[in-house]
DNA sequence: TCGTACAGTTAACAGTGTAAACTTAACGGC
DNA sequence: GCCGTTAAGTTTACACTGTTAACTGTACGA
């Protein structure tokens, strides 16, 4: 019963299944069998597509990646003071984290096992996000274009502190009494606090 | 072939065997019948002692919180000046972070889905910790003792910040370029800028 | 028309958590 | 000493999981 039409788009079936079951019910339910069946294959002709379900959990991330790239990249826009624009980009992240609650979770939580093979080069695709915080930092300590190592780090360390944010609320582990929105608020000033230049605290 | 001796430890006996095996391989790795064929017993019998996996993985979780809170509350020792209290609870809790890595994970990292049942009175016992740091501000914002929702607030950012930066190293999510104890100082420093009081910012 | 390559299938392996039914040992009362 | 009851463990089984190997049928080029 073998039908060697030419259904190209099958790896897109796929691809549109895993995107789909992910985030309506998130990647932990993920099954090669239900994808398979959903779209009315065999779970095995999945692995004429991708190597493994990381392989396929990559391209998800690869995507989702594109999405939050695209997310921080517009959120500046005209906004021409650095410290603004930093705070554009905290707010940027801190919305794709909660509006594509499962995209980020691939993304930033997704345990090192699963990240073993994860290709070089999208490593690098994945830097340029970090990067557009580091360029605002450099920015707004006086030294537009050029990123420091200071710059790098500090972009971490904002980094961590919105990361850290979104995870604690997305693995439930605030305290139900916390003001969701003043918390997140609170966040994103600690994390400007790393910027150096004209203290404007209030 | 079943014996009805009074093996009353083996419900110890599991719990320790699932220690050994979640310090040694991570607690993803983690299976009823591995424990059960390490200490000479069937998967079936793990049930008598704990009502699922998870309950097993709660009693590990109740332990790390113990190991932390112990931990926590020690580290600030004699010091008696907020700002300094405040900063050894970071260290304490970076370093705990560090050296209990599996233990972390359960317990912040752990997917809501398998906290469903945790008790509410384990709740209880997490919050602790977070109040140590709640204290330390409340006495660094000149009001000792009485915590109020500032505090509380506070307490979580700088949390956060802590938080962040864990998941991230353990996650594997840091460029690789990156001087980790730099960045674990940088963490640190901006967590402390949550603190109010007599500013002595370097 | 034959051979080959491709696309997809079936069957199987080695795991997983867990529920139901069964077996055995120990103990109390007569 | 024998009988029931209870608790502790076991065997068996079910419904899943990812993945590999072998097989089947279709399409196409020589």
């Amino acid at each position: 019963m073998a039908r060697a039409k030419p259904n190209k788009e099958l790896r897109d079936l796929i691809l549109d299944e895993a995107r789909r079951e992910m985030l309506a019910q998130g990647y932990r339910s993920l099954s090669m069998r239900k994808i398979a069946s959903a779209i009315g294959c065999t779970a095995t002709s999945i692995y004429l597509y991708f190597k493994d379900k990381d392989d396929l959990l990559h391209a998800l991330i690869d995507e989702g990646m594109d999405r939050l790239h695209s997310q921080l990249s517009t959120s500046t826009g005209e906004v021409k003071d650095p410290r603004r624009r930093c705070e554009r980009l905290c707010r940027a992240f801190l919305n794709f984290a909660i509006e594509n609650r499962e995209f980020y979770e691939i993304i930033f939580q997704l345990h090192p096992e699963h990240m073993k093979r994860y290709p070089q080069t999208l490593y690098r695709r994945a830097r340029r996000n970090l990067d557009l915080f580091a360029s605002a930092l450099a920015e707004a300590a006086g030294r537009p274009g050029k990123i420091t190592d200071v710059d790098h780090l500090q972009a971490h360390v904002v980094w961590a502190q919105l990361h850290g944010a979104v995870v604690l609320h997305q693995t439930q582990r605030l305290d139900f009494r916390l003001n969701i929105f003043q918390f997140f608020d609170g966040v994103v000033r600690n994390a400007l606090n790393a910027i150096p230049g004209p203290g404007e605290e209030s």
